[in-house]
RNA sequence: UCCGGAGUAGCUCAGUCGGUAGAGCAGGUGGCUGUUAACCACUUGGUCGGGGGUUCAAGUCCCUCCUCCGGAGCCA
């Protein structure tokens, strides 16, 4: 008999196959019994009637609690009422009767579902959630792949931390002190002198005490660089890149956004061109909207929420004050005082998915913001050894990956979209 | 770190004016041939977050600590 995934019981229409998989509920009426099957691949309803299904199985559906890990042989049936692919169960054999499960079909609190991250993984919504993570990764690396951008990854463990102001976390590294990275960028900027357009692809870490649902300690981002590349090229780069994205979860989600309920009318007005507004031109716009944000300042979490409510498309915003901005940025040959760099805020409230620009390419000015902002600079070495050495242009951005899917599920909080949250106050389990 | 809220059965919660602890779900037993978080009947289950105080009497009032949630701040 073989063993199927459910998923793939359309194919074998009155064909007798084998199922694997977890008990998610069952059903008593009677003579008739249904279980509720999950195997990882889908949702599947198993009947067992007497008279079809063996003595010896009907007698065993009394022992099977939510989460038995079972093995059913029968015959794939369509559901008389809607048509549904189910299985009529022969035989069953069990592998292991679950003790009574944690998270039952009720609700429960955020709390107690994060200390059972590990069984939480198996409820409908998390393995929809994760099946669309999924599918975003996989239209990052086929985005870039298409596009002849080579994968170069960077490390995680670095010597130095890579902005002098964000904290980081620390690690020895046999007496030495190492950091866990917060941006694989300046390792890809050195990458691009040898393929010319390279990404890296991912975790991330920051040790800041933030306590928002926008933030984790522990995220993945995924990061193109390009030579020859303005502040345009980036742009338009990530415009393209977001609604590849967006188009491809619709294309092939479908059903996991029907489980998490997402208004998909929203999604599918996600596509190029964007809204595009220089930082200046969106704090005047923000002032319309009743802010008293200043400029020179960056935008606080109200801000983004606000501004981002008035269009149904992620919009850029570029050309921000250098003040606040890395070291690292090129600034407008036409305002000096504007940085090179562009966020992409995407709609609905969900706040920066994308933040990069165009790196600057002139010693004298990476060296005098270096010693402006007090980074040590011996750890830069490596990095300006790249503007001695045939430098151009250039310019790139991260996404970030938890931000992405939250906003494309729908979600309140990014907590649900990496299997393994770390947050403030949990790195359990 | 600051502001606000919460902590009672395995889970989600109710608990009036301070008077001896309740429901639904999960678990158990029984019933039912098309159910969709099935339903019906019966049933097991409690250190009321920890410590201290007031009182004849505290889940309930006071102090304190802890934990979590929401928000702010922080945030290439």
């Amino acid at each position: 008999m073989p063993v199927i995934l459910a998923k793939y019981m359309g194919d074998y229409l009155g064909k007798e196959v084998t199922l694997q998989g977890w008990v998610r509920l069952k059903r008593k009426h009677g003579k008739i019994r249904f279980v509720e099957l999950r195997d990882g691949s889908a949702f599947v309803q198993c009947v067992f009637v007497k008279g079809e299904t063996s003595d010896e199985a009907m007698e065993d559906f009394k022992k099977l609690t939510q989460e038995s890990s079972i093995e059913l042989t029968g015959t794939v049936q369509q559901n008389p009422r809607d048509g549904s692919y189910e299985l009529l169960v022969k035989t069953m054999k069990i592998y292991q009767i679950s003790e009574p499960f944690p998270i039952t079909p009720k609700e429960h609190g955020v709390d107690f579902l994060m200390d059972h991250r590990h069984l939480w993984l198996r409820s409908k919504r998390q393995w929809a959630i994760l099946k669309i993570r999924h599918e975003i990764i996989k239209a990052c690396r086929d985005f870039f792949d298409e596009r002849d951008f080579v994968l170069v990854d960077s490390p995680i463990l670095t010597p130095n931390a890579a902005e002098g102001s964000t904290t980081l976390f620390k690690t020895d590294y046999f007496g030495e002190t190492a950091y866990l990275t917060q941006s694989g960028q300046l390792y890809s900027e050195a990458a691009i002198a040898a393929f010319k357009k390279v990404y890296c692809f991912g975790p991330t870490f920051r040790a800041e005490k933030s306590k928002t649902r926008r933030h984790l300690m522990e995220f993945w981002m995924v990061e193109p660089e390009m030579a020859f590349a303005t502040l345009d090229d980036v742009m338009n780069l990530a415009e393209e890149f977001v609604e590849y994205i967006v188009q491809r979860v619709l294309e092939r989600r479908m059903e996991e956004l029907k489980i998490l309920e997402r208004d998909v009318s929203k999604l599918e007005k996600i596509k190029r061109p964007f809204e595009r507004m220089t930082y200046t031109e969106a704090v005047e716009q923000l002032h319309k909207l009743g802010s008293d944000i200043k400029w020179g300042e960056d935008f606080g979490g109200d801000d983004e929420t606000i501004l981002t409510k008035q269009y149904d498309k992620p919009i850029l915003v570029h050309r921000f004050p250098a003040s606040f901005k890395a070291f690292y940025f090129e600034l407008d040959k036409e305002n000096p005082e504007l940085a090179l760099g562009v966020d992409v805020l995407a709609p609905e409230g969900y706040g920066e998915i994308v933040g990069g620009g165009e790196r600057s390419a002139d010693i004298e000015h990476l060296l005098e913001k270096i010693r402006e902002e007090g980074i040590p600079e011996e750890n830069y070495k490596w990095y300006l050894d790249l503007r001695r050495y045939g430098a151009v242009p250039h310019g790139g951005f991260g996404l970030g990956i938890e931000r992405t899917v939250a906003w494309i599920c729908g979600l309140h909080h990014v907590r649900e979209t990496i299997p393994w949250p770390r947050m403030l106050n949990r790195l359990y389990p």
